[in-house]
DNA sequence: GTGATTCAGGATAACGTTTTCTTGCGGATG
DNA sequence: CATCCGCAAGAAAACGTTATCCTGAATCAC
């Protein structure tokens, strides 16, 4: 079943039906409507190799992650993929699991597939692969890193916003002691938090002190174990924002586990606001990074670099909004005292 | 850039250079070792649009899924795009958002995209659409749903061994009185987890009490609104099974909600094992269902059905395993003796 | 009425592979 | 020495579209 046969079917030639199927506006309505007749008849549907070698587009773009099992990702997939079915596009999608390796792997797959454009969310990408997608003219976009040139946009985190926003709510509830749950000190991501949060501190006038800063893993272990040690401390504090989500629910656990509770005896704030934080006891009290906003950004940088390829591509700015839920509230007046 | 310019360089045909990529044995080694060097040196690599057109082979297996955000499948995704990657097959996954229209278009676009066979994991597949696959002779292999027959295969899910398990780990542990948190009523999967609940009761010879039997969303929200309703009964059960894992979480949340605690005063046992649910407090004890396994043997049975399509499918089983965690213990003394 | 201008639609050459025939050629066989 | 065989490698025909030219008819201006 191809075109050739519909072609026969509707007595045009093939050019005709290809025009039909793609719109074009150079083909009476009532041949059109006959080849529409014609597909329909004959249950027809195009081969989409055959397209994108005909046409040099494949009506496809390239998402790259670091792993779907990182509850920040499903969301923003699910996003991308449902702007992109909208707009006639698909999408492929690609985990790097934190390897340099396979990333190259997934670039190269990507490249090999010859989609119109990708969009690269992981910081994995070494600069000079980002060099060797560059070379290629696809549309690129990033997520927080890179810088943006020809064909390729970027996506800014303004994480200022949220941690101010973050830390203003808690010294607003009478918090004096706020502690910080890091990620591996060696990502990128973290120290962008991790500074953000120090700049929040200095701005309000509240001491920093290092022991209130703790490093975790990015998930829940990580975040209990951390919230663990900041519970040994003389001087604890009476609230911690956790640079995401997955490690807030740690050290909920972690307080919990020590027959404490939130936010009663400690008020907890996350990053992120994955799906699972609305739903648990307490709420989680979160500073949201809308992944449905991401993945719009990255769809419109992509799209538009994709249908003119000398275009310069832009930054877009995205503020995270903090989400007030249960899990904090004013501290607790002995440990205000203390 | 492209295989013949490759030729060129290697001074053979286009043939050859093809041959050398696919592996032919048809070709000298010193041949090959002239032709991978020029590759090399041009930095070329092959159309996939234009392989699949040729060959008629798309190296790409469709992968349908009801929701990527439900934490079941992201772990089913990653498993599956591993292992195809690793035979030098990638995927396209789809997600139907379990809506039925859109579950049509996800077929149509592995239709257009010639996908050498698509792993269904869903249950709104309809069966006329199911047999508009089959007639294309499309390798296919189904989750808990649909017949095997030419070139489809079938995993099946046995329910009642961790169901069994489940409720011996209870009834060993001294609990009398078990709740059930089933998922809606609509759905196929909920039956058969029921079912399998209420065989086991039997079984066991526990009476089975309908206002032990909740209703749930699959949600967290849902479980805890099903914990709720169980509290309030005058009596109550002392352990809890929930049909996922996210319902279990809702319960234990509801639980801590009114102020007791899991296991003291309520087990708790959750289905699917997510990952969340190893690291939450207390640690789920719930029954596994191995996305590993699973997509390992949704991949096998596509590999086989494609290289070779007139092969009958075959039914693969997966046993679900008990994983006995913390959120379970025998019951409080005097809710026994009640 | 003549030439210019649209405009629908046909012919056909790409697109970049794979694959099926062929074709030499060197060596084994009788 | 003639013949056959095996085997590496080349020529060229698919594969199913899209896109670039063309063509011929109809419309229009003058």
């Amino acid at each position: 079943m191809n075109i050739q046969e519909v072609a026969r079917r509707a007595a045009v030639s093939t050019a005709t039906v290809s025009r039909t199927i793609n719109g074009s506006d150079k083909v009476a309505p009532k041949t059109a409507e006959r080849v529409r007749q014609a597909i329909k008849e004959l249950n027809f549907y195009p081969n989409t190799n055959a397209r994108a070698l005909g046409s040099g587009r494949s009506r496809l773009y390239g998402l790259i992650i670091s792993d779907i099992t990182n509850p920040f990702f499903p969301e923003l997939v699910r996003s991308f993929e449902e702007i992109a079915v909208e707009a006639g596009q698909e999408i492929i999608v690609a985990n790097t699991g934190y390897d340099p390796k396979r990333t190259e792997m997934c670039v190269r797959r990507m490249l090999e597939r010859k989609v119109d454009g990708v969009a690269i969310m992981t910081s994995e990408m070494s600069d000079p692969m980002a060099e060797r997608l560059g070379q290629n003219r696809l549309p690129m976009v990033f997520l927080d890193t890179g810088v943006a040139g020809l064909a390729t946009s970027n996506i800014l985190l303004d994480y200022s916003r949220g941690v101010d926003a973050a830390v203003s709510h808690l010294t607003g509830l009478g918090h004096e002691r706020i502690g910080f749950i890091s990620g591996p000190r060696a990502f990128e991501s973290t120290r962008m938090r991790s500074d953000a949060f120090l700049r929040a501190l200095r701005q309000q006038g509240i001491a920093i002190r290092d022991e209130h800063l703790q490093e975790g893993n990015n998930h829940i272990d990580g975040g209990s174990l951390a919230m663990e040690r900041l519970l040994q401390l003389e001087e604890r504090p009476t609230a911690v924002l956790a640079s995401n989500d997955l490690m807030a629910i740690g050290a909920v656990g972690a307080i919990h586990g020590r027959g404490l509770a939130v936010p009663r005896d400690f008020s907890v704030v996350g990053f992120d606001d994955i799906e699972i934080s609305a739903s648990i006891y307490p709420a989680l009290t979160t500073i949201r990074l809308s992944r449905r906003e991401i993945a719009s950004c990255a769809f419109r940088a992509l799209y538009a670099a994709s249908h003119d390829r000398k275009m310069e591509g832009r930054e877009y700015r995205i503020a995270p909004e903090l989400i007030v839920r249960g899990s904090t509230a004013p501290p607790r007046l002995d440990c205000k005292r203390r």
